[in-house]
RNA sequence: GUGGCCAUGGUGUAGAGGCAACACAGCAGGUUGUGGUCCUGUUAUCACGGGUUCGAUUCCCGUUGGCCACCCCA
């Protein structure tokens, strides 16, 4: 290979020059410690809401096969079409990042052998999933999810009460959610839905646009959510599914729905809710928030649904299950507009030293002091008093214990109200029981 | 993957073909060992690469990244 470049200037790694733009992967980002305050709270309100119901957390590798991806998700759907991150190791394993974590929980309960534990298995996961999908806001290619999984049973409350959960989770971190709720039914009776659906957009095929006769072809259940005003049109005469459910889907979807309605949780009959994951049967439901924008741009703050069937396919005995997941990222970017109080990392008291004699009886009276349950602050590092009184002001010290060179000498301490900027002179062996007493820790 | 808009200190913004401005945050000071106010100083090769030009941070092209719409989803 000819070295043009060579002529150029090296691009000298050792010069001044400024490094090309330095950020994380393209649709990634950094969670800084600024926004960990609305993290913590939604993971919270997530987790102490899933225990309430009994589930237990399961962690699985944010690596798995791509094969599971592919048997699981399906290989029709766009996740694994073309946002799946796909590589092969040294080792010639075919591996993917999960783009979602359903089809691990159910492989983790099939090599787990769960199906001898009492029944319905009941898993929470939270973690991150990737998609290689083109970011926009609300859609990262990195992004969390909190899911509920409940394998092993097909009783009708199973899916109502994990709708409940969803809905709670997201009502207990003061956002307003409406749940969008339908069937699909068995895959035969969705076959038959199907044929339906395509034989009468396909009477009308001259008036659909180029995209959406692929979709006539691909995935007729897409046309259902096209948003051609034309094909809007058309689908207030289109064949709807739940004509086309078998007597059992039709009998579960309504006891779901009778379970929902005593709980009163608000949900919306969409007859045109279809997921985009293949593995689903009968219930399927979306979680949107109630305003009017977010509609909109479509974006779900969740959704979950059940898969009866996808146990058999990866190659377990048939289990019925069905679980949901949340969307992390943007469930906590709605919290973030409702403002909720963030604890700061606020400290009692804080530990000021002067001199390297101050400093190491400093660390000393640190240590006791934390020892002690007290919650201490310090700014060890910094040699200026004035410094070390604006950090400890900055993190709302109530008071201060100050050592300095005569203080050491003197055997004693000072201990000063942060309020009121009066000090006292205590015994160095007193400072933990005079602090305590002050802070009314008995 | 396709199309549109955008890119200035840590953050939010201003600016104009010829010294890059302001606010906030940060750091250091305002004499000898004390915070919340105030004052001073300090913090930018204007995302990266190339082109036009005497001269580009400003105009043009490309790259990267962000936002928006489509697609799809969480």
């Amino acid at each position: 290979m000819p070295k043009k470049s060579a002529t150029k200037k090296e691009p000298a790694v050792s010069s001044k020059k400024a490094p090309p733009q330095i950020a994380p992967p393209r649709g990634m980002r950094d969670i800084l410690p600024a926004e960990q305050g609305f993290w913590d709270i939604a993971r919270k309100a997530c987790i102490s809401i899933a225990s309430t119901y009994g589930f237990e957390r399961i962690d699985t590798p944010i690596v798995e096969e791509t094969a599971l991806f592919v048997r699981g998700v399906g290989k029709q759907t766009d996740i694994v079409e073309k946002e799946i991150y796909s590589f092969e190791t040294a080792g010639n394993e075919k591996l993917s990042l999960r783009p979602e974590c359903t089809a691990s929980i159910v492989r983790a309960y099939i090599s787990n052998g769960m199906l001898n534990q009492p029944q319905p298995v009941k898993l929470w996961y939270m973690g991150p999933m990737f998609r290689h999908d083109r970011p926009q806001r609300g859609r990262y290619r990195q992004f969390f999810q909190f899911g509920c999984e409940l394998l092993g049973e097909m009783d009708a409350v199973c899916d109502a009460q994990l709708v409940i959960i969803s809905y709670l989770i997201l009502k207990e971190l003061g956002i307003d959610a409406v749940v969008r709720i339908n069937s699909i039914g068995t895959p035969e009776s969705r076959v038959n839905y199907k044929n339906a659906l395509s034989s009468y957009f396909r009477s009308k095929r001259a008036r659909l646009s180029e995209e959406d006769r692929k979709r006539l072809t691909k995935n007729p259940l897409r046309l259902l959510d096209s948003k051609d005003p034309a094909v809007i049109e058309m689908k207030a005469e289109a064949p709807q599914i739940v004509d086309w459910l078998d007597e059992d889907s039709k009998a579960h979807f309504m006891r779901v729905l009778e379970y929902l309605d005593e709980i009163n949780v608000p949900y919306q009959l969409d007859p045109y809710l279809v997921r985009g994951l293949d593995y689903y049967t009968k219930t399927v439901f979306e979680l949107f928030t109630a305003s009017e924008e977010d509609e909109a741009t479509q974006s779900a703050l969740g959704g979950g649904g059940r898969y009866d069937g996808l146990a058999e396919i990866l190659g377990g005995r048939p289990t019925p299950a069905a679980g949901f997941a949340l969307g992390l990222d943007r469930v906590v970017s709605k919290l973030k507009e409702l403002n909720p109080q963030i604890e700061p990392n606020k400290v009692e008291v804080f530990v000021a030293q002067l001199g390297e004699q101050g400093r190491k009886k400093a660390l000393m009276v640190f240590e006791e002091l934390r020892e002690a349950g007290v919650k201490t602050g310090e700014a060890f590092s910094k040699d200026a008093i004035k410094a070390q009184m604006e950090i400890a002001n900055r993190r709302g010290a109530a008071w201060a214990v100050i050592i300095g060179q005569k203080e050491v000498l003197d055997g004693t301490a000072i201990i000063r109200d942060m309020d009121s900027g009066t000090q006292e002179i205590v015994d160095a062996r007193k400072i933990v029981q005079e602090i305590k007493k002050k802070l009314g820790h008995g």
